[in-house]
DNA sequence: GGCTTATGTACCTTGACTGTTACGTAACGA
DNA sequence: TCGTTACGTAACAGTCAAGGTACATAAGCC
């Protein structure tokens, strides 16, 4: 849980998962993504295959990367702990905007 | 969002969240929840309530801290973008074991 | 006014992280 | 086979973050 928050705690890293939920790429076209350097942006790559984030497939020279959701299914998991949270007071504001809606509509 | 994130990579502060998600706590309670001296804590808190985790509010010489979910609501929101890669994965198993398994071939 | 309790800040050290350049490795293609 | 393409690792410098000790602040209590 932490290793993957960590792993996502970096814009570079995030950057490169936003692009890969939309379909795998190579390291490359990733690469192109970042304002850094190539070796730099292998690094990020290891740190999001570390935390189970990514799968690398090879194609040749080729290294393909695709998303792996497990990781982030657990942080959902995590997060629904604390829903309620925000739940009850999206619920408080739905049954505030019901009761002034109708009191309008009584009032009218 | 990379606030937030970073805010919550950490195990300490992780626990604190934890802690607060069940109520309110002062800041003496939370430091006897990590194995870490008492500054070390008030710097975490420090991280927390800047990230807008957690928020303060004085009752004489104490500190009480409570969570505000706001900023996970955030992460549930940007997760929520890619709920659909695993959800997909849980349909086709679902459906899988509807259907029975009876047929099995060229299936991943 | 002192003394105690509760909590934060200042400062320092150490270890991890990010980015860079230089180099290594592996596969394709003329 | 030799050059090119595509990636990765190694080594290094600068920055940041987490922990500790010492000190500051602030409010109750006697």
């Amino acid at each position: 849980m932490e290793t993957v928050l960590s792993a996502l705690a970096d814009q570079s890293r995030l950057t490169l998962v936003d692009r890969l939920a939309r379909g795998p790429a190579t390291a490359g076209e990733l690469a192109a993504l970042l304002p850094i350097a190539r070796p730099g942006v292998s690094r990020h790559l290891r740190v999001l295959r570390e935390a189970g984030l990514v799968e690398v497939h090879r194609d040749a020279q080729r290294r393909i990367y695709g998303l792996r959701p497990q990781p982030l299914e657990a942080i959902d998991t995590w997060l629904s702990r604390y829903r309620a949270l925000w739940e009850k007071r999206l619920d408080a504001l739905h049954a505030e905007i019901a009761r002034g809606k109708s009191e309008r509509e009584t009032a009218e």
